[in-house]
RNA sequence: GCGUCGGUGGUAGAGUGGUCAAUUACAACAGACUGUAAAUCUGUCGCCCAUUGGGCUACGCAGGUUCGAAUCCUGCCCGGCGCA
């Protein structure tokens, strides 16, 4: 295979993806960076499942970290800080390494998306969220028309995103069809690691329990307290950070109860991420053994 | 033992003579994704054929009443509660 101009690791969570990056970017002199649309969260360590110092095995990694937990981060800015990423590693004959399981970060890299810089609205989005989907549609069709065509009418979120760029840019710019055809010139593998159903779901189980023992419960616990997130935050976080948060604010009483209803969530995101990369056909799907395998030149 | 309330689809739980293969939620399965993506949203969900539609089996078990029963009656089995 041809030296590519970067490397894509992907896959659900819980699939090994960190670690097969990690003995890949050793084996072909490569640097990470992370698509993971949590572990950009300082603090977000324990629940984000984020790669430790050791781990690590004096491979760099990149785009951890970056984001105040605050503040909503945005797939227009990781698209940013990983093109500059990858450059700079090109910079130094390094093979960059993408790796991580949110679809969209990494398609808007791979695919280099043309995304509107039109930031978060916060009063706006306040006062929209009071709609429904139906009045928000509304207002959607008046500012543009061609966003309303294509919107799906029952998501609220979109809805009100989309008037958000409405109103600021006038419409909704559409995806760069063309930059994208370019794209299939350059010479990008995808790498996707999927293991089997019931294997998956035993990996995630035991992960939850591994983050448990090792102090998930602290951690947001300390979001809360010390870094002052507010419940409200945690949840929107998901996954971890929700479902702690509302054990610790005993919305969740029992525990068993909690783990339970975690390792649902966590598993139905696992399958949403799938329905996300199957229809990808660039991707290749390889099991860890495999991936070793692969020869570059 | 008597009284009483209840036993409904994978689970919880509506339904109390026809419009019920059975509201709803969860789980399960499939999918979307113009940018908050660990979020948000959609579809399917007894079985068998079918394009609308049709057939079959179903609401603890066995009988009965009725043109018609998850729904009413009788008996039995099982569970909760009350009194003994």
């Amino acid at each position: 295979m041809k030296v590519p101009h970067f490397l894509v690791i992907l896959g659900p969570t819980a699939s090994g993806k960190s670690g097969l990056a990690v003995k890949l970017a050793k084996k072909f002199d490569g640097e990470i960076i992370s698509a993971d649309s949590r572990q950009v969260y300082r603090g977000l360590d324990i629940g984000a499942g984020k790669i430790t110092k050791r781990e690590m095995q004096n491979v760099p990694h990149y785009l951890l970290d970056v984001a105040n937990p605050k503040r909503v981060f945005s797939v227009a800015q990781y698209q940013k800080l990983a093109k500059q990423k990858i450059r700079e590693i090109l910079a130094r004959n390094k093979l960059p390494i993408i790796c991580g399981g949110t679809g969209f970060y990494i398609q808007a890299v791979v695919d280099d998306l043309v995304l509107p810089e039109v930031q978060a609205n916060l009063k706006l989005r306040e006062s929209l969220a009071r709609k429904n989907p139906e009045e928000l549609f509304k207002i959607l069709q008046k500012l543009d028309k061609t966003r309303a065509q294509n919107i799906d009418k029952n998501n609220p979120r979109r809805l009100i995103r989309a008037i958000e760029i409405a109103k600021s840019l006038g419409q909704v710019p559409n995806f760069n069809k063309n930059k994208k055809a370019e794209n299939e010139n350059k010479n990008i593998v995808i790498i996707g690691l999927n293991p089997p159903a019931e294997k998956l779901k035993k990996l995630i189980k035991i992960r939850l329990e591994k983050r448990l023992k090792s102090g998930l419960i602290t951690e947001v616990r300390n979001l809360h307290e010390q870094e002052k997130l507010s419940w409200k935050r945690l949840e929107n976080l998901g996954l971890e950070y929700k479902f702690v948060a509302l054990f610790l604010q005993k919305k969740i009483k029992d525990k068993k109860e909690f783990t339970e209803k975690l390792n649902t969530a966590i598993w139905h995101y696992a399958k949403r991420q799938m329905t996300w990369f199957k229809r990808d056909e660039r991707i290749r799907w390889l099991t860890e053994k495999q991936a070793l395998k692969l020869k570059l030149k």
